[in-house]
DNA sequence: CCGTATCCCTTAGGATACTG
DNA sequence: CAGTATCCTAAGGGATACGG
C-alpha cells in the first residue's frame, strides 16, 4: 500500500501549490495578473517558479497570446480536475475540525495563550 | 468557501507529518524507536519535533512509561482517525494518475531527460 | 531507550529592480 | 503585461554528540 508520504503530497501540497490550483479551478482560465492579486502576497517570482512547476507536471496549460501589451492565460487541465475530491475533502475536514485542533492547542499550551492558526 | 490554503495543509502536510500520522494509523500504537526505523532516515531531533507538533494539535497522543530503560508509546487520536478519508483518497489518486504526471514530465522536457517522483 | 543540545548549511522564498 | 535577474535572509533540517 503507497503512503501519503507518497510524492503526491510534495506535487499537489507544496507552498502556494494547492491555493494556485484552487484558485484557478473555481475561476477557470486566468492571466497571470489575475491570479497575482488573487493569491495576494505572493511576489511574480515565486508566482511564476509554481506556475512552471504545476504545468511541467501536467496540472495546468499556459496560453501565450503574441499580442501588445502580451497575454498569458493558465488554466486547469483534467488532472488538476481529478484532484477536486481531494480538495474538497479537505475543506470539509476543515469546517468539521480545525476548532478540535485550536482547543488541542488551547489545552497543551496551558490554556492560556495565543492560538493563531 | 474555505481554500485548501487553508491552516489544514501545512497542519498535516508539512515535511514528514503526513507519513508519521501514516504510520501511526496503520501500526497503532508505537514506540519512538519503532517509528525511527519506519519512517527511514528521520534523525531523532527532526521527529522528536513533528511528534511534539503533532501532540500539540490533537492528532496523537504520548504515554511515558517510566520504567528503566524508559518506553514511550505514541498512537493516533480520534481527530488523527478523522483524516483518513483524505489519505485514502490520495493514495486512490496516486494509483490512478502519478504515471499521467510522469508522463507529462517527459513530455515538458522534451523525451529525453529523468522523472524521479 | 528516548530524547536534547549544538552546530552547520542548504535552499526556498522575499524584496527590488529591470526587460521584451 | 508578464515575467527575469539579482541579491539576501532566515528558518528548517541534517549530522553529531551527549544526558536522564
Amino acid at each position: 500500500m503507497a503512503s501519503p508520504g507518497s510524492p503526491v503530497v510534495e506535487l499537489v501540497f507544496g507552498r502556494w501549490t494547492s491555493h494556485v490550483l484552487w484558485t484557478l479551478a473555481n475561476h477557470g482560465r486566468m492571466r497571470f495578473g489575475e491570479l497575482r492579486e488573487h493569491i495576494s502576497a505572493v511576489t511574480p517570482k515565486v508566482l511564476t517558479q509554481r506556475l512552471r512547476q504545476l504545468e511541467r507536471d501536467g496540472f495546468i496549460s499556459r496560453a501565450y497570446h503574441p499580442e501588445m501589451p502580451p497575454r498569458v492565460e493558465y488554466e486547469c487541465t483534467p488532472l488538476a480536475i481529478s484532484l477536486r475530491p481531494i480538495f474538497t475533502q479537505i475543506v470539509e475536514w476543515s469546517d468539521a475540525h480545525l476548532d478540535d485542533v485550536r482547543e488541542a492547542r488551547r489545552q497543551f499550551d496551558g490554556g492560556v495563550a495565543a492560538d493563531q492558526l
